[in-house]
DNA sequence: TATGATAATGTGACCGGTCACATTATCTGC
DNA sequence: GCAGATAATGTGACCGGTCACATTATCATA
């Protein structure tokens, strides 16, 4: 009864053309004459005909889709730059999938069942340094990365400027009069971690003030992490009175690590985060952070995406989304003295 | 220099047997001897010869593909379902992409991007009927959906037991002494807010408590919605001693408003909700909750996807995943006499 | 009216696999 | 030693589009 697929034949001896027509129809070729075009149009209608993706993917050689591949999906930093993504790949009639890849192996594994099998045109990926995933691509396919700068010259990337969040965020602790500022670093090999910490240092330097290693913990971007290196700052002396975590999560654990030392933030401890996620207001108290647009830097990394597939020979491009400081309650002006 | 993509034409040549016998050999068909298998397999390596997944789909008529589509990214709740489903759809081979469609008009545009173009051979929806979205999905494509019952026979869905969630909610509060619990829903349209209010109303029952609608605030499992929620509480009289939030999100909005008031949590006031968020434990106080094994709905939803594409006319299923009770400290026993 | 340019349409091969069926080689039993 | 079964392999069409090129219709110009 119900009869199978329609095809663009099935259209054509409908519409009595041939099926080439038919194509151009669907292609919108200017080279068919207003009334064939009608007559095409009214049978494909008629017909409920549908183009089937997968024969037209093979005949052009491209698959119009991109994928995405983050270390997980339940980071919400990445979910965000998903979103983006996806959002603008359907602006630009591609399809933007995507899977997650908690560790090298099941990386390298998607990357065989997506890329020599000409499943996707090019792809995101966001953290490529967070293992050896960046060695895994093939040479030569389009690729995005976020989150870190390339180290490839051909390769485009977006990331939030993570110099600046850096400095953004010290230099807001000093604004408010700080004069030792601790921090608590995502991990050492990461690309942002770097970047914060350039960011942090030039902001001490600029207002004259030492770098010292006994005021940084590194962390592991968790909110654990954090609570962690407040417990371990404690050991240290003097106390911490302005932290500046790298990320929204580890200032949350920083602020459960000092409730429990029965520190009060803001007035004997300010924190900053980075990212601003979604409950960043419902803490108590509410967090002090840098914005990164998610969004924005989601979009981007598709557009770069289109533009190396465009032009493959170009240059390769670095984009960095400026952050934006959100003040709320987790910070306020140092009153205990000069400082250190 | 660089040649184009090796065919299974080209292997055939060099190992001198016809591309039937590689595509056999490909296949794992045991309908080749051992000598010629060899020889096929050390070409195809020597070749780097790499199956075209596109063509291998037009050929079969299957893209061993399926998508979940969900109405954000951002929630974690919908980002656990899906590492799952996706963890197991690779176990079976097949690739799982997701999407997001925040709306009803981009749901349709996916559903028709990917189901009449072949693109995918089935579907995960998350939360059906948030809208109209599963009005939207061609009859007889296979489907499953997660977070609702499916109201149609012929598909099969997993979800949180709902009813068990809500009952063992507000059985804990009703343990520790409570005789009034306050709650506040999500969505009334949505079939779990319905469930996790009907096993409530059943606990309440069953303790010979009335059920009052006094005692009731409909979110929209928003933090926010949480704490406008509780401010409302606060108009009516008496204060509520104990709150069932439907979901952690809301709870959290809950404790908020309660601290701007003043009023001790758990002390003054006892919250549990529902989801075990990862950041559960971060807030003031740690959050008694039910934890969902999101996971392991996601792996359900994929297997459920894949039995009902090997038998089409087979029963429906609903799978149900028991919730967890995890205790912290955002309640207590009620100590302020018997109560209401 | 013949000629060439252009617009509109048609033809068959092709993308890279798989399928159904045909063919050939090998083995078994009488 | 040969019929018949079975194993191993080959052949060509096909999935549903697109591509390059061929053909035909239409028109302006000399």
């Amino acid at each position: 009864m119900a009869q199978s697929r329609k095809t663009i034949r099935d259209v054509a001896t409908n519409a009595r053309v041939s099926h080439q027509t038919v194509s151009r129809v669907i292609n919108n070729s200017d080279q068919v004459s207003p009334v064939t075009r009608a007559r095409v149009k009214s049978v494909i209608k008629e017909l409920d005909y549908r183009p089937h993706a997968v024969a037209r993917s093979l005949a052009i050689g491209r698959s119009c889709t991109f994928v995405c591949i983050s270390p997980n999906l339940v980071d919400l930093t990445f979910a965000g730059i998903l979103e983006g993504a996806e959002a603008e790949a359907r602006g630009f009639e591609y399809m933007l999938v995507s899977s997650s890849a908690p560790d090298e192996d099941v990386f390298s594994a998607l990357i065989d069942q997506l890329i020599p099998t000409s499943r996707v045109d090019g792809m995101i990926i966001i953290n490529p340094y967070v293992d050896a995933r960046h060695m895994l691509v093939p040479k030569g396919f389009p690729v995005v990365y976020v989150g870190s700068h390339s180290k490839n010259t051909s390769i485009s990337s977006v990331a939030l400027d993570d110099f600046e969040a850096g400095r953004a965020a010290a230099q807001h602790l000093l604004d408010l009069g700080y004069r030792k500022i601790s921090m608590v670093t995502g991990p050492q090999n990461e690309d942002c971690t770097q970047d914060r910490s350039a960011g942090y240092r030039y902001a001490l330097q600029k207002a004259g003030l030492p770098y010292e290693e006994v005021n940084i913990r590194t962390g592991d971007w968790s909110a654990t992490s954090g609570y962690v290196a407040y417990k371990s700052f404690l050991a240290g002396n003097p106390q911490p009175t302005a932290i500046f975590s790298q990320n929204d999560l580890m200032a949350v654990g920083v602020m459960r690590a000092a409730r429990e030392e029965n520190i009060r933030i803001p007035s004997e401890l300010s924190v900053i985060g980075i990212d601003d996620i979604p409950l960043a207001s419902y803490f108590d108290p509410k967090l002090t952070t840098l914005k990164q647009d998610l969004n924005a830097i989601g979009r981007e990394a598709t557009r770069l995406l289109i533009d190396s597939i465009g032009n493959p020979n170009n240059q390769r491009e670095h984009v960095e989304i400026a952050p934006q400081l959100v003040i709320r309650n987790s910070t306020t002006l140092h009153k205990g003295g000069d400082g250190q």
